[in-house]
DNA sequence: TTTCTGATTAAACATATGATTAAAATGTTA
DNA sequence: TAACATTTTAATCATATGTTTAATCAGAAA
């Protein structure tokens, strides 16, 4: 076997190992979740978890890691964005939020859930401290002084996740099919922008 | 001693079990928590929590329910109410839930994040399953046939929640403090009905 | 007082769980 | 090929954890 195939089937072990433990951990969250169950998730034995990873909590650690970064990664451009109008800014939110939250439904509750759980360990990941001095804020502020901009920060976020936090329970409760969820989220997308503008309007 | 286990000191040993456990699954979540953890935190000797409350799954079941009566128990009067109009009916879910909620803050992202480690175990108690033919959003249709009225119910109640699950985040990265959000939260309750009225006159 | 009852305690039990070890298997290099 | 390095395995370790047990305590009843 080459140099490369040999790298490769590491990365493939390691890998199989990753994906196994993001599936687990997304669905039971880090405290629910025992190393064994990853194993037999990812089909391999017990003892390589550690072997490739030391411990769970560092192999959490690095899968937190990048659902923070998936989850926050895309918002802070954006906001800082000096080039593009509110409008824009509206309709480039709630739509990459949603096309996100479309392919990882669960990222949002897990994050939530995990950070909750253990509020002080990911603060320093946080890409979020920036934000109350944002360009987005001082837009928002400029158009409509009446209102504390962060309202419409929440409004906007809300907006687009909170329906995706709230599918466990209208799952549980056959309030919308899978299907029918993924149509009333591509409605949002166009909807969400007006909403937006209608609420800035108000008096 | 703390003023809140003074008080609690006068209570019979069952009483100071379930409240000590209310903090304990509420602050770390049921896989998290230890039911020595419960039994330092009540005071007690570890064996009572078994005497009283059989096992830790029956103790958590218990405080479970209450939580979800009380998030889930105020929505559905108010929803099928004949006699209140849109505008009333969305003044009375803000303002509900965000006192419900600067009183209780974690209580969604408590109920949000069980649910999800265990979807199928709560379904039984999930009063929400009504909510779909409800006068409320038969009233929303009336009102505006264009836009599906489940568009409106996850607009309300995510403008209302949504800053409560994020609170975590907020409070990590230094977003808001925590008198500030109080603030925020009252000038919602006032915001939320008329932006809700915006929203719906949007074409 | 003595007896009885429920409440409380310290200790122990059985299993779960994260991690490690030593050996074996597999692959690499010279 | 032989020597070496890496990967994989089964077994084991040490501790954590939910629960139970048997003894003790405290107050009521007789």
């Amino acid at each position: 076997m080459s140099k490369k195939k040999v790298e490769e089937s590491i990365l493939s072990t390691e890998e199989k190992i990753k994906a196994a433990a993001q599936r687990v951990f997304m669905k039971k969250g880090y405290a629910a979740t025992r190393t064994r169950d990853i194993a037999e998730e990812a089909d391999i034995n017990l003892a390589l978890l550690n072997y490739y990873f030391r411990s769970k909590e560092k192999l959490f650690d690095l899968i937190m890691l990048e659902k923070l970064s998936k989850f926050f990664g895309g918002i802070a451009p954006v906001l800082n964005d000096p080039a593009t109008s509110l409008e824009q800014k509206f309709k480039l939110l709630s739509n990459n939020y949603i096309d996100l939250l479309i392919a990882n439904p669960d990222l949002p509750l897990f994050i939530l859930s995990e950070i909750r759980t253990n509020p002080d360990r990911f603060v320093s990941n946080l890409p979020v401290t920036k934000i109350a001095d944002s360009y987005f804020i001082k837009q928002l502020h400029d158009r409509q002084p009446d209102v504390h901009p962060l309202h419409f920060l929440m409004n906007i976020l809300g907006l687009s996740v909170f329906p995706f936090i709230m599918r466990p329970i209208f799952r549980a409760s056959s309030v919308m099919s899978d299907k029918v969820f993924r149509t009333r989220m591509e409605e949002r997308k166009a909807a969400i922008p007006k909403w937006m503008i209608a609420m800035l309007k108000t008096k």
